[in-house]
DNA sequence: CGTTTGATTGAGTGGTCAGTCAATATATGT
DNA sequence: ACATATATTGACTGACCACTCAATCAAACG
């Protein structure tokens, strides 16, 4: 595997055990198997390494959900695709997940968001929100507001679901998942 | 004020502005303007202060809401109060609710779940749920899932609310809210 | 083979950090 | 007034931090 590829994945395992700023640069580079100097070569700083982190996996995370969706599907289907989806690869991207969480709850996400690559998942998702509004088959309240609503249910879903394993396989409770989540955007 | 409590007002507007690791105790004693020894005489390590700042706060905010509801409510009625008292409120508590889920997201969370305080409000809560699905009110999932899927639409409301002020005093839009939570978790 | 280019090393640097401690101030009890 | 206990100070320490840089290595090219 590549260098930068080692350091990130290092990164990542680290940064979900001991949070944000509880890993030092040597510690990440130690185990990466790599020298300190060739971290900075990659990333010019310990914060430029944790906003590629999170973007390059967030982009990955989304894209992949979102890239399945066809237009022949109807908005409800298509929040149906995300959420299963979602709901079926969770404790593969469980870390990635976990990680995306603290930053988007710390002060970091100030210095991420600003990302082009971000901005265009935002816009690929907020834009099923938006037919879903204009169809009438979604809540009459703002877009982002839901867009934000579904995010977070989507998380406590997900954490959840990794926390007690057992469910993983319960397609009952992945249906009344999805009934509930659903319930609370329709119409 | 206080010593003790001027380091932790102190200490809650450093953590907010910069995060958990990047706020150096020397700073938020100079912040609060007392000594360096000090804060130590009072919190034996940078990690206690920040437990009990979490524990403290969230017992306080907490509790707030939960002490309103009296026997007489429904079920419902109990939820109803809990959420127009936070969404009342959480301008004022914007601060305490954005340094909890900085905390909640991290793997801070491990280090301070086990203090019993906290214990005691999440029995009070969960008994709420658990009268709900007694009386078939609302939905037949797990009472700790529906728990929590309720704090995180109750968080992401607040932020949604406190990034768009004008929306604060606007009742259809918090009547709106309620019926999507409610929608959400009734049966 | 000689040269260029970029990847990689790891000891070194200046600064900052959490936490200590002996000294001093203040409050309380008798 | 005296003694005891507690609150407070801030200079100090050893460890650790992000980041640098001169030196080495390896591959590519003519």
């Amino acid at each position: 595997m590549e260098t930068r590829k080692k350091i990130l994945k290092a990164a990542l395992e680290l940064f979900i055990k001991h949070g944000l700023y509880g890993v030092s640069t040597s510690k990440i580079s130690k185990t990466a198997g790599v020298s300190t100097g060739i971290l900075f070569h990659y990333f010019n700083t310990k914060e430029n390494l944790i906003i590629e982190l999170y973007v390059s996996n967030k982009v990955e995370y989304m894209s992949g959900v979102l890239d399945q969706l066809t237009d022949d599907l109807s908005v409800e289907e298509k929040f149906n695709v995300i959420w299963e989806s979602r709901m079926k690869h969770c404790s593969k991207k469980a870390l990635i997940c976990k990680f995306c969480n603290q930053i988007e709850y710390s002060p970091f996400l100030e210095k991420v968001k600003t990302d082009e690559r971000l901005a265009n998942i935002h816009d690929r998702q907020y834009q099923i929100f938006r037919d879903g509004r204009e169809q009438n088959i979604i809540k009459d309240l703002p877009v982002d507001y839901l867009l934000r609503l579904f995010t977070s249910m989507e998380v406590s879903t997900i954490r959840y679901l990794n926390a007690h394993p057992e469910y993983h396989t319960d397609s009952d409770f992945l249906e009344s998942t999805w009934q509930t989540v659903w319930s609370a955007i329709k119409v």
